[in-house]
DNA sequence: TGTACATCAGTGAACGCGCGTTCACTGATGTAC
DNA sequence: TGTACATCAGTGAACGCGCGTTCACTGATGTAC
């Protein structure tokens, strides 16, 4: 009977305890923000000695580039079945919709993680490219409507068209400058509005910022959709 | 001969070693960031101990507090000053697009003010009253545009009338709840685009922000006052 | 104008704390023959 | 299947550093009579 388990009993409590790791992590993430995480802190909560962290993360930066992996894909999942959610799959003002509302829900349900992917970036760290990725998909998902609505023609400048060459390419070159600066107004919009109301600015200025943006994002819908 | 100098020689050199402090401060802010500032370092940098700075400043919030306020005037003048060059005082989308031109530029020149007062709070530290005041006057430029391009009453609803009622008050109730919406759209996308811009998000999507931004805002300004 | 006292700026030592990272080592788990 | 060796996880001490804040004290500047 006892045959090795796939991959052995030793990688998977290490794939459990790095999971513990980050998961200690994230709460200290949530407790005192990015730039206090402490690996000493998480040895504590874990019962380890500090150094022992080293076996699974090679420093503190390593760690805290997971966690923004982590964190960019968990947004990314919850946009993406909420788009995904729309059943009317024509009504691109919907699907935007549920994109918009989506991000904002989980921005004020994970304020601390949103402050870690949007808010200043943490000093001394430099994200390394394995979070280019990850981080694409929600203006990927904005961008993708954009094209799936098509493009009526209109008037650009070639600086407009070279300083947006990089989305461009994205969308397979299929979208105007004008189309695309639409979509990066939005994208500005969406996220200046939630980190407005996140850092407190918002404060005696907007008493219900959930009424105000679904307001704001439905007339967005319709200007790129209708 | 020798009358006391105004308010004689012992405050003057207090205020100019409060600004000399504050500075050395700003220099750190440049240099590694607000969470990281420390009051030894500024104390070795101003050659004297560190416990003297407890002279000038309370706590080191107290000189966060310090520098914050300075940043916002900063702005708030650079702001005004850009806003009020505006000769044709009828061309409000001109004068809008003074505005958000001239909050770009000082972010750029200044990204680390910029993240600040917009990027995400210093954990552990409380923004007391006295930055309320310096902080909107930004918010207030834009909304005195709206008032003075006066109303086209519009359809509202009393959920949105309620949850800007605190901006509402701002304009003496002169404006409609739409109105308003329109004008913290505006506030949203102005600091959204610049936030994206300046922690990184335009990687690889937005080669010339500068361009991208200025056509953003004409178009602002034609949806707001043509 | 001169003197006595109060105020204030600045010092230097100390308290009590925290951190990331390295290193030699132990003991357990896995691998090859 | 049993044994010998290699790999790996985890330890605990140490290095070298930094921080905010307090406190008793000195000496200079200001104030009141």
């Amino acid at each position: 009977m006892s045959k090795k388990p796939a991959q052995g009993v030793r990688a998977r409590v290490r794939a459990e305890l790095t999971a513990e790791i980050k998961a200690a992590a994230t709460r200290q993430l949530v407790e005192v923000g990015a730039a206090a995480i402490s690996l000493r802190a998480i040895a504590r909560e874990l019962g380890m000695a500090s150094s022992a962290i080293y076996r699974y993360f090679a420093s503190r930066d390593d760690l805290l580039t997971a966690l923004i992996i982590d964190a960019y894909n968990d947004l990314g999942d919850v946009v993406e079945s909420a788009e995904g959610a729309v059943a009317d799959r024509a009504d691109l003002g919907s699907r935007f919709v549920a994109i918009a509302l989506s991000i904002r829900t989980w921005a004020v349900d994970n304020p601390h993680h949103y402050a870690l992917l949007y808010g200043s970036p943490v000093p001394g760290y430099a994200a390394p490219q394995d979070t280019i990725d990850p981080a694409t998909r929600v203006p990927v998902a904005l961008l993708s409507l954009l094209v799936e609505a098509g493009e009526k023609q209109r008037r650009t400048s070639k600086k407009l068209d070279l300083a947006l060459s990089g989305l461009s390419e994205f969308t397979g070159n299929t979208l105007s400058s004008p189309r695309l600066s639409e979509g990066v107004e939005v994208w500005g919009t969406v996220f200046g509005y939630i980190t407005l109301e996140l850092f407190g600015h918002f404060e005696n200025a907007v008493a219900d910022p959930a009424v105000v943006f679904e307001t704001l994002v439905a007339g967005m819908a319709e200007r790129l959709f209708a």
